[in-house]
DNA sequence: CACCAGGCAAGCC
DNA sequence: GGCTTGCATGGT
């Protein structure tokens, strides 16, 4: 990959293993959208980004030699060989059809704090809707970012977020799902978790501790372990990949979760996340199960 | 109008 | 342990 800057925008040339489609479209990021003109717009790590991509060029949109090597590139997740994960998970026929889907998948690598609260969110949800949940959480109680002419808001920090009650939080329209918001905003704030903490903590005890907060079940808290924590080893189950799991792997019998979760564990061990990933989209994009 | 959306907690047995 | 039900809101 080569890095060069042309005006205030940062050209990244002969990109392998990265498709913006693919990154933003397989259901683990709320905040990165598309505009009319195929770039895509986001906030992350209290930075907006516009980006877009032509081929194996990418081009940062604005965005300082410096910003990239300290936010975008462990962001993207730059560091790691896909080529490497997607060759492994290819041995199985069935994986190595939905990789050619989503060949250009790639697992962010998002706030801790920021997944906890949007996963949360996400429970028997859609994304169109969690996305306009969180949206209005940053406006109202993040911090304003100017960029390339605009007004964008950070993601709201736990300081940001202390003390809110749930007619504060009635502006995001979030439902019955306020109540767990604040008991994780209260757990945080009294020092119970911290980021710190989980982060500290072997897979399945982070998992415990997080599922400690109301709101955060078996598939939330794989969610956060597996985009806020990197924890690859996680498998989350949703409607989705249930569906799919059984489509390719149980003759589109009904299994239940735990034993989708334990097939994926035996079979995909440490890439399960990225198999996650590849299954998702591929479910998604074929719309497999809802015909 | 019913039904559902990247589930979970609480209440049953 | 496993199984049901209610839950806020918005889209179809």
């Amino acid at each position: 990959m080569n890095i060069e800057t042309k005006n205030n925008d940062l050209i990244l040339e002969n990109v392998s293993d990265f498709n913006l489609t693919h990154i933003f479209d397989c259901g683990q990021c709320f905040r990165f959208n598309q505009n009319d003109d195929g770039t895509y717009t986001g906030v992350a790590k209290g930075k907006a980004l516009t980006i877009s991509q032509t081929h194996d060029t990418v081009i940062l949109y604005d965005t300082s030699e410096e910003d990239f090597k300290n936010i975008w590139y462990d962001f993207f997740d730059f560091d790691r060989d896909y080529k490497k994960i997607k060759d492994t998970l290819s041995s199985d026929p069935i994986m190595a059809d939905a990789i050619k889907f989503g060949s250009g998948i790639r697992i962010l690598n998002q706030d801790l704090w920021e997944a906890i609260i949007s996963f949360i969110i996400s429970s028997s949800n859609n994304i169109p809707r969690i996305k306009g949940i969180v949206e209005r959480l940053c406006q109202n109680f993040g911090k304003k970012i100017e960029y390339m002419g605009k007004t964008y808001y950070s993601f709201p920090t736990l300081d940001e977020l202390q003390g809110v009650t749930a007619d504060d939080l009635s502006v995001i329209r979030a439902g019955f799902r306020d109540k767990y918001i604040i008991d994780a905003i209260d757990k945080f704030s009294r020092g119970i978790l911290s980021v710190d903490y989980i982060n500290s903590l072997s897979t399945a005890e982070a998992k415990n501790a997080l599922m400690s907060i109301k709101g955060v079940g078996n598939k939330v808290s794989d969610c956060i372990l597996l985009f806020g924590m990197n924890r690859a080893n996680s498998f989350p189950v949703d409607v989705w990949i249930k569906r799919i799991m059984e489509f390719c792997y149980f003759n589109n019998e009904e299994q239940s979760v735990k034993t989708i979760c334990d097939f994926a564990n035996s079979k995909f061990g440490t890439l399960g996340g990225y198999a996650q990933q590849y299954l998702f989209f591929y479910a998604r994009e074929n719309k497999i199960g809802t015909e």
